[in-house]
DNA sequence: CATGTTGATGCCGTTTCGGCAGCGGCTATA
DNA sequence: TATAGCCGCTGCCGAAACGGCATCAACATG
């Protein structure tokens, strides 16, 4: 079911990778056919489309606008594709998801578990990158759905959802800190801390708060795994910072106790969006995973924002 | 530019025209053709598109659903195309719009002269048709922006905007009524009324209420069209019911008197919606026209309802 | 300077496309 | 009931587009 012209399927293909002969590669045919059919796309566009270095090719700026047309068509299509398929038989197809890290430990698999119990055919593909990584794939069209923190997003995408979570300091239990409701960052200041690399987006939540205290906290651990943080606080190294996504399970076998951030009487807030491409209509097993995924982070907010009030 | 393959223009075609041999016209190729590619087409789904009836095809489900795709489609590559044009040089384009009668009198044309002022290079087409005919011509393609009575909309279409103008009579200057602030629908029908036929949305806006009377209105007049209510009522031969949208100019002559409809102390709402195919972007200056319509529509909204506060 | 990689091009066989003419099926009209 | 008109479909054939191969110059790397 290949409808469309070779020209947009090479020049797509071109676009992902970078290069005329790498896409041949990946498309089984032979270079000059994938540079003719992008020299003719441009004889027809009346402008070049990619700049062609030493090494490979860079896109235009005309050349970015077709790429996002392309990646219209070809989304479309994928939806059109599946459509036709659900009307006879079952979903088939598959989600690709990128995420942040504080999602791995229970949101998505507990969800991917669910969704495939329903929907055998379904396939998922996951990648953990860091916030602008996932928005920056997204744009690209390497993943359906994105999960990252909730910075400014570029207008070719669209916030489907919202959703903010408490921001806590995790300790083992066997911590100081570990009978108290609430912590204020003074207070966990006193201790060693393990904390986030510039990478991850605890840092850009914690850092303007470290910053106004007067005090240098003491030597610490850095790291930019989020699991590792919380291995870490688990064997009393130190004090982490996350949110209670990461440590669902941990904190249900009571190694880790989770302590909301309390900073200056009020909550510290660690704002978590959902992202599709704005200019696309979602397959419609894409859609149903999505909303899902929206209602049980949704669940997830109501239920920690219920657990720990916002005044202790 | 005509990258995509001919299958689709000419599976476009003939889902316009309902007819292999009349696309093959229009399209300025033989009808064997555009016989063939749709038949290649068709191999290539897995499922029959159209239905052959003896006078022409017709769409299947799985038709349908190409037609969707071929639509967004060309609509993004018009967008493509508009976006390159305006990297070098001034906008150009033709926005389609099809509206319901009470916009012809002064919002449109008073919006489309000041934007023509603007940017001559972009040029309008505008079709009058009822509120379920607008929304339908924009579902299939046919229309850019649509104004319309705000129902219930498919959820193939958007409601960009929703505007709602109080609904009132309108007489001659010398009618008796043309002296009260605000009239009741009594009232009204006390003298001889010009009511709208079924096809106009003002009918099925007083016809809940005139139901609810217990007496039976007069014989009275009937009519399609808002231009020949306003100008009979102009002459003295009756009561008609439109929104002031349609009535702006004859009224600023003082030919015309516009009286707030008053139904057991309450206005009747007239509700305006403003049209866009879901799942489309739209090229920027029609997005442009867009905001303009958007914003003048608001701004008499909010003119007239400050002109007729909310309880005589 | 040698080597490998890049995109572009000339040549040629294959595939696809479109135009022409004609087929059978259907409708409407006389 | 006969006929004229329109419908979509199908061989046939020339033209255009496409893809594969070999080769070229330009550039980067070592």
């Amino acid at each position: 079911m290949r409808f469309h012209s070779p020209a947009i399927q090479y020049f797509h293909a071109v676009r992902r990778t970078g290069s005329i002969r790498a896409a041949a590669r990946v498309l089984n045919v032979a270079s000059s056919a994938v540079s003719r059919q992008i020299l003719k796309l441009e004889q027809e566009v009346g402008s070049p489309l990619f700049e062609r270095n030493a090494r490979g090719l860079t896109l235009t700026t005309v050349g970015e606008m077709l790429a996002r047309h392309v990646m219209n068509v070809l989304q479309d299509l994928d939806r059109f594709r599946s459509d036709v398929a659900s009307l006879s038989g079952t979903w088939r197809g598959t989600v690709s998801i990128a995420c942040i890290e504080s999602l791995t430990e229970s949101v998505l698999p507990d969800l991917i578990a669910l969704h495939r119990g329903r929907a055998r055919r379904v396939s998922f593909t996951t990648e953990v990158k860091g916030s602008s990584d996932v928005l920056e794939a997204l744009s690209r069209g390497e993943a359906d759905i994105g999960i990252a923190m909730a910075l400014r997003h570029p207008p070719d995408l669209r916030q489907v959802a919202l959703k903010r979570f408490r921001l806590g300091a995790v300790v083992s239990r066997e911590h100081p800190l570990a009978r108290r409701k609430t912590v204020t960052l003074e207070q966990c200041l006193a201790f060693p801390v393990i904390n986030a690399l510039p990478e991850l987006s605890i840092y850009h939540l914690l850092q303007p708060l470290i910053a106004q205290l007067s005090e240098t906290p003491e030597p610490a651990i850095q790291a930019n795994s989020i699991d590792l943080m919380r291995e870490l606080a688990a064997r009393g190294v130190g004090v982490a910072f996350q949110t209670q996504l990461g440590i669902g399970r941990l904190s249900r076998d009571s190694q880790l106790v989770f302590l909301p951030l309390d900073n200056a009487g009020s909550p510290v807030w660690s704002d978590l969006g959902i992202y599709v491409r704005a200019e696309r209509t979602l397959p419609a097993f894409i859609e149903s995973f999505l909303q899902e995924l929206v209602r049980e982070l949704g669940e997830r907010e109501r239920r920690e924002n219920a657990a720990y009030p916002q005044t202790s």
